[in-house]
DNA sequence: CACTCATTTACAAACGATTGCAAAATGTCC
DNA sequence: GGACATTTTGCAATCGTTTGTAAATGAGTG
């Protein structure tokens, strides 16, 4: 900047000034000292002004894994969701920091926020960090989460009504004429404790038994699931209905019942969670309960820049659709 | 970092050395000062180390989209492209700076580097910016390109042998019988160019005369492909067998294919490229050539940390191959 | 011409770290 | 106890901005 400063014959302040569009600088001068900061190819430096302004211009977008072992392609939903994220924080001029926390420490939130490499955070899932986030929204507002709606919680959600995808999911398969509807998720997470709660109430309402072989844990990536859907074929549980609480745990499952000779929908109907983008392209084409992402995405990130602005919003909950399709209907 | 020397009754620099693990600092006073620092959530402030160091322990991963209107979820590439990515940067301890650019300005690059802001630049696919990549090439090391290798190139590609790739698919087709091979892609993309060149090689040998109907132009998005694709199937062209450079653009086709009553692989043998995660799931599973996204990502993150370190070290390029599925063989 | 007032511009103090250099504290030996 | 070597610590400059405050410039007025 000293240097556009000499170039111009203006001191560093008006620089500064000129390239902030301050009002104190006339139009003329502004422009000039524009064209010759564009035409040496200078832009401020962000350290400087972030270390000055205390603002970042940039939002962080973290991805917490504490309940996955492996890595963040695992299921396509991160990901999703992320592209979408990206496009709003990217329409709105601030730039994105992208955190992948694998096996979270004490403390971790903490230090993204005293770091203030960040003027806002959004968390894509609450992972198994419930508590750690409620901790650190007693004293600071600018962060969002996606994920349930825990009673006591201090911090920002949206996310779907998981409650009620789970039971329009199983309240299907229910009408659909199917008796024995298996699960398969990780009711240690919150969000699909609350789908495995509207699960055990639509059970409940239609007077079925449930048998506990039925009921099984899952994780989202593709290789666990694909063992939790052989344990639950070679259970001897014997279900006609399946709610899977992700797409990709869905799909495995069909492949298991391939390799056991059976298919979707004949011996099991299916039905998936997320609706991503190859929901209607497997075969047969995965029957799944939606969540509108693009929305979700805007809703979030316009929630945390009212943050950010002070003011106390609340978090939003998202109804969800079931979208039929063949894996669960003939 | 005045405060935690206050209290643990240090000078301020002996608190920063402390943190920075530096010798002169005996390990007993070390671990005292980074106790104190811990329990009251300290964490240094990036902005000023970075102001003071000039590194930044950062990569910026660039998604250049010059050549698409929508957004960046269009395909899955980019995100695939982008986890792996990230996995392999924070697996080094370091922070990821993403960036979606639309409509790139010129010097945009340049602004990029002159920000200061990361200690180096991976660029997820070239798209139509070969010049500006080059000039900005010229005086800056730090950067990776995934993409085509073009002759007179300056910056430094990883990328599959898009030539071989677009042969292999093609020649494919041609054992299985088909005379009628359709090309859907952008051509004027580098990659898609070398792709293209592949297939008329392919063809050229075969003795295969081209039908100029056969040979269409089709960008990423599915919306834009399955125009594309439509329009290929009323030109009249009655191809029999057809390439198509990316997964989407493949499966749209299929969908297309649907519309006026043929299927694959009966009708019309159908190859996709980059064997993405949903390849095998479609129906029918789509015969795809395969780039190794995994191993993909990891040299590139390779190369730019070699770079970083100043080693001139060169491009890779990558053997693509093909995977066989039911689209293109009975 | 001196005075006031409104525009423009410049000075200099932060922001929060790192680090070369020098000084202080400690230890060793005769 | 004093000279010297060694370990430990602190001072102060620096990185590139922003911005409160004050000074310089110019115009208008009596």
């Amino acid at each position: 900047m000293a240097d556009i400063a000499r170039m111009t014959g203006v001191s560093i302040s008006t620089v500064s000034r000129a390239l902030a569009g301050s009002p104190l600088i006339p139009e003329a001068t502004r422009e000039m000292i524009a064209e010759v900061a564009r035409s040496h190819g200078y832009v401020v430096n962000p350290f400087a002004r972030g270390l000055r302004m205390k603002r970042t211009q940039t939002i962080g977008v973290v991805i917490p894994l504490g309940h996955e072992q492996r890595q963040l392609i695992s299921d396509p939903f991160f990901l999703e969701m992320l592209g979408h994220l990206a496009d709003e924080i990217t329409l709105r001029g601030y730039e994105i920091l992208l955190s992948k926390i694998v096996a979270p420490k004490p403390g971790w939130i903490d230090a993204l926020i005293q770091a203030q490499r960040t003027d806002g955070l959004v968390f894509i899932g609450q992972s198994d960090q419930h508590a750690a986030l409620n901790a650190s929204a007693q004293s600071y507002d600018q962060m969002v989460v996606w994920g349930a709606h825990l009673p006591n919680q201090d911090y920002c959600t949206v996310g779907a009504d998981n409650a009620y995808g789970g039971y329009i999911a199983t309240r299907h398969l229910i009408d659909q004429g199917r008796r024995r509807i298996a699960f398969l998720g990780d009711p240690s997470l919150p969000e699909i404790g609350q789908r495995h709660a509207g699960y055990l109430r639509a059970c409940q309402e239609a007077g079925l038994t449930l048998d506990p072989r039925l009921d099984a844990p899952a994780h989202f990536t593709a290789e666990t699931a694909a063992e939790a859907a052989d344990a639950l074929l070679a259970s001897g549980a014997e279900p006609d209905g399946l709610f899977a609480t992700s797409d990709v745990i869905a799909m495995e499952f069909i492949k298991a019942l391939g390799r056991v000779g059976k298919s979707a929908p004949t011996d099991v109907a299916v039905v998936g969670f997320d609706d991503s983008s190859l929901a209607p392209l497997v075969s047969p084409p995965l029957s799944s309960v939606r969540q509108d992402l693009t929305e979700a995405a805007r809703i979030m990130i316009d929630l945390l820049f009212r943050r950010i602005e002070g003011e106390p919003v609340d978090g939003v909950q998202m109804k969800p659709e079931l979208v039929v399709r063949a894996s669960s209907s003939p």
